[in-house]
DNA sequence: GCCGTTTTCGGCCCGACTGTTTTCAGTCG
């Protein structure tokens, strides 16, 4: 059968459900049933995927029995026992948990009185696509600056997914420290362009704006502003690890434990504080503990971006060209304090152009970007070139022997042969690096799936990258994959795939990715100053 | 039903807001 994480994942809650209505099993069991659902549903791998190679021991929260459950979910489509706890219950029930506010206990009593028709329920489900980050930093941008007017707020914050840099978010989370907290609340719930005040307390609010985004606020004392920033971060299932090891010691922590800062509050358990991005209950508490924490990379040891696309004349062009010129895009470079930059534009389409004429354009055009060079930056000759169906490339080898780094990336047939055509590519030896790996479009297009092990260990023994793509809806490699690579040794390069200048400041967000899968500058070739850049690509200086 | 540096038995995160059952259960993050 055909199940995604989330439909998985509402199958457990679904039994949770019926446990709390049927009033069998214990509290801990039901909320053991909704801690895998959650686990389910926040693993970046495919549920059914690790069935499918016996993994299922990864997902923290599966014991025997719920293993031996999906076992049966993924063999025969049902689970006995799941049916058997379910029965008697309408479907509408289970229809009736998806509606924001409505829990078991209430649907249940909407069944009995029977005045809720499938109607208005399906009106109540909000269920759009999730913000990207750019789009989210905007608006949360635009909220601060209201919030910051207010005489009552001392400090503000966005927190949340947004604070951990997640590739999309569902809401907006934001603090404020102030010694009026309710007051702070009022402001917030006269902010313009609210549709509707969904909640409203002394020291919290969630309002939905016209837009249809939903903004929460929790506001607190200055003297325990450091837990209110730790908790309203999350991620919840840090939070939780967090307080289930404070008990453990004695301790009661919460979002009012008088601590200032969040260094303190990571004090009270002997641990340094993890940067936000990586607070998701995956090792990092951990780390933090043996005083281990990695020390990721930063948007200011990023030393040059190699996926840039110029508005270089090109006849008959594979792809979207970029808006802006080589100099502009090299002054701009320059404006940002890197050290090198490479412009990698897509070649000509070598389906309508001869084999002579990609190369003649390639000669041509080194010797524009060749005349870039100032002291002030070194300018690179790149191409981002197609990996073909058949895992061939879209320019001839005696083109690309002349570039200074080539960039390969499949732009077509996502669903087909990737670990081939990828292995393939990489067998090339004039290909450095691979474009936005997955070929995920977030909100869009699915990661595309390959056999990633094979690929990283293949980078690691031949010196090839894979880029970390940090344009809005790629993100790409993904931070999980991220993460694994690192454990292989991969290095990867961050760039941006700007098409346009103002994309150029992207940068920030591929870094972002880096941070999630735990990256460090020395896993990244482009914080390495030049000499050992050029050296990583034989480039000669 | 899960889990392990006090435990393979005996625990399991914490608190705010809503609505109504005026003292608290249900839901959420």
């Amino acid at each position: 059968m055909q199940a995604s994480n989330q439909q998985i994942a509402k199958i457990l809650r679904d039994v949770a459900a019926a446990y709390i209505i049927k009033k069998t099993g214990n509290v801990f069991e039901i909320r053991a049933y909704e801690n895998a659902a959650d686990n389910i549903e926040h693993s970046t791998s495919e549920i059914k995927d690790l069935w499918e190679e016996g993994k299922l021991d990864e997902i923290p929260g599966l014991g025997q029995k719920m293993q031996g459950y999906l076992d049966e979910l993924f063999k025969t489509g049902r689970v006995k026992h799941f049916n058997d706890v379910k029965k008697g219950l309408k479907s509408i029930f289970f229809e009736l948990l998806d509606v924001p506010g409505v829990g078991p206990k209430t649907a249940q009593k909407l069944v009995k009185s029977g005045v809720i028709s499938l109607g208005d329920l399906k009106s109540k489900i909000i269920k759009g696509d999730r913000m990207l980050l750019p789009y989210a930093f905007a608006q949360a941008q635009r909220i601060l600056d209201y919030l910051k007017k207010s005489k009552d707020v001392l400090e503000v914050h966005s927190l949340g997914s947004l604070r951990r840099m997640v590739a999309t978010i569902g809401d907006l989370d934001f603090s404020a420290s102030s010694k009026n907290p309710q007051k702070v609340v009022d402001y917030f719930c006269q902010m313009p362009g609210i549709d509707r005040i969904i909640e409203k307390g002394d020291t919290r609010a969630t309002i939905i704006l016209q837009s249809g985004l939903q903004v929460d606020i929790l506001v607190g004392q200055p003297e325990s502003y450091g837990a209110l920033l730790q908790h309203f971060t999350g991620s919840k299932a840090h939070n939780i690890k967090l307080r289930t090891l404070a008990q453990a010691n004695g301790l009661t922590l919460s979002e009012h434990t008088k601590t200032k800062t969040e260094e303190e509050f990571y004090k009270l358990l002997n641990m340094d504080i993890p940067a936000s991005e990586i607070r998701e209950d995956t090792g990092e508490i951990e780390a933090s503990l043996n005083h281990k924490l990695p020390k990721l990379v930063e948007i200011g040891d990023i030393r040059g971006d190699l996926h840039l696309h110029s508005n270089y004349p090109i006849k008959s062009p594979s792809h979207g060209p970029g808006a802006d010129s080589i100099e502009e895009i090299v002054k701009k470079a320059i404006d940002l304090g890197y050290e090198y930059v490479g412009i990698s534009d897509h070649p000509p389409g070598f389906t309508s152009v001869s084999k002579e004429e990609i190369i003649s354009w390639v000669q041509k055009r080194a010797k524009v970007i060749q005349s870039m060079n100032t002291k002030s930056i070194r300018v690179l000759n790149g191409l981002e070139i197609d990996i073909l169906g058949n895992g061939d490339l879209s320019v001839p080898d005696e083109a690309l022997e002349t570039l200074d780094y080539c960039i390969a990336g499949i732009h077509s047939g996502h669903r087909n042969d990737i670990t081939k055509r990828l292995m393939l590519a990489l067998q090339n030896p004039h290909v450095d690096i691979v474009s936005h790996p997955t070929n995920r479009l977030l909100n869009e297009r699915d990661s595309s799936e390959a056999d990633w092990e094979e690929i990283f260990k293949y980078c690691v023994k031949n010196q090839k990258l894979l880029e970390i793509n940090g344009y809005p809806n790629r993100l790409d490699l993904r931070d999980d994959l991220v993460r694994s690579a690192l454990e292989y040794g991969v290095k990867f390069v961050i760039n941006t795939d700007a098409h346009e200048l103002s994309q150029m400041d992207n940068m920030r967000f591929g870094v972002s990715v880096a941070r999630r899968g735990w990256g460090e500058d020395k896993d990244i070739v482009n914080t390495w100053d030049f000499t050992n850049f050029a050296k990583w690509f034989k480039i000669k200086s």
